[in-house]
DNA sequence: GTCTATACTGAGATAGAC
DNA sequence: GTCTATCTCAGTATAGAC
């Protein structure tokens, strides 16, 4: 059994998402997925600060992502298009994982527990990119109003995805942005 | 000792977020507030599903008065008309309520467990808005993109008038609603 | 790695309103 | 009598302290 942190991670995150998904979220404790994962349930929690989090360590990622894309977007684009661009850069990492993040999803979206956080974490993901579309010279109100109908756009286009995955992300984002010029 | 559920209720309500305040969220337990209630912990939990909850009534009725304000708005409105013609309805209950909603507020910003509920809160939220718009007719993806952006104004909006009472909240709600507009 | 506080659950008993 | 709010008791799991 390596002693990689790392690994141990992988294997836990895998571990959470197995049990989950055949057992349901709070019919899995924390110590069977240790157990699964061959660490004590102690090592879960060096890991993660809590048991939901196991499952949100790629939305650390994705902002990390769209911080860099916004702030290389070319100086001249709009605040809507800045984050366009920068959906449509990261769109790939989904699309590429989609056997991974749909049943992750799915599972989110029947666990209200696991929902409240995502939506929580998508709320902290629409104040960075408020801060990054700052860090543009955008004034503080448009860089928050411009975040969060992005973010708006972000979810409801990730849920259409998941649900009909036969238009592709950029065809889904391209025209939610139209759409929302129109309203 | 009455046994009018309601009166418990009220009464845990109010010592939940007296003590918060005092001591904060997390180093209030709810055998304490019980207590302070002039009742069980067990009773706590019949009132309330979970420790936060007891913060948050004031939202499921928010929910009711946005729903009717938008089931009873004139047919040839556009939905951001729409949303914008409720919010201002609703605007008065929070105007009227400052004593009472400044101090929950900051008590929720400066926590995070809280501020995740928060959130989750007003993603139920904007999908309640959303099925009231598909009711008027407007199809289910606009509906959803109108309701998103439309909550995302509603809590910004909310924010900012927490911050700076002096301008009034219809006043802020005008404004974002037209900066939405622009980007 | 061990120990403990506390959030939360379940089941059964009691008390008051009707 | 029914119904509902509450209490009592016993327990489990998470998360944090040591």
């Amino acid at each position: 059994m390596p002693r990689s942190g790392e690994d141990a991670r992988r294997r836990l995150q895998d571990a959470a998402l197995a049990l989950f998904r055949e057992r349901g979220y709070d019919h899995t404790t924390t110590a069977e997925i240790a157990a699964q994962a061959g660490v004590t349930e102690r090592t879960f929690f060096r890991h993660f600060p809590d048991k939901r989090e196991v499952l949100f360590e790629s939305q650390e990622k994705l902002a990390t992502a769209l911080t860099q894309a916004i702030a290389e977007a070319p100086q001249d684009l709009s605040p809507m298009a800045v984050l366009q661009r920068a959906f449509q850069q990261v769109a790939p990492r989904f699309e590429a994982n989609r056997s991974y993040s749909l049943p992750r999803q799915e599972l989110i979206e029947r666990t209200p527990i696991l929902k409240e956080r995502e939506t929580s974490k998508l709320g902290a993901l629409s104040q960075t990119l408020a801060v990054s579309l700052e860090r543009r010279g955008i004034d503080g109100f448009r860089a928050q109003l411009a975040a969060r109908s992005g973010m708006a756009i972000f979810a409801l286009v990730l849920d259409a995805w998941f649900k009909d995955p036969s238009r592709s992300l950029a065809d889904y984002f391209s025209r939610a942005f139209v759409e929302l010029g129109r309203l």
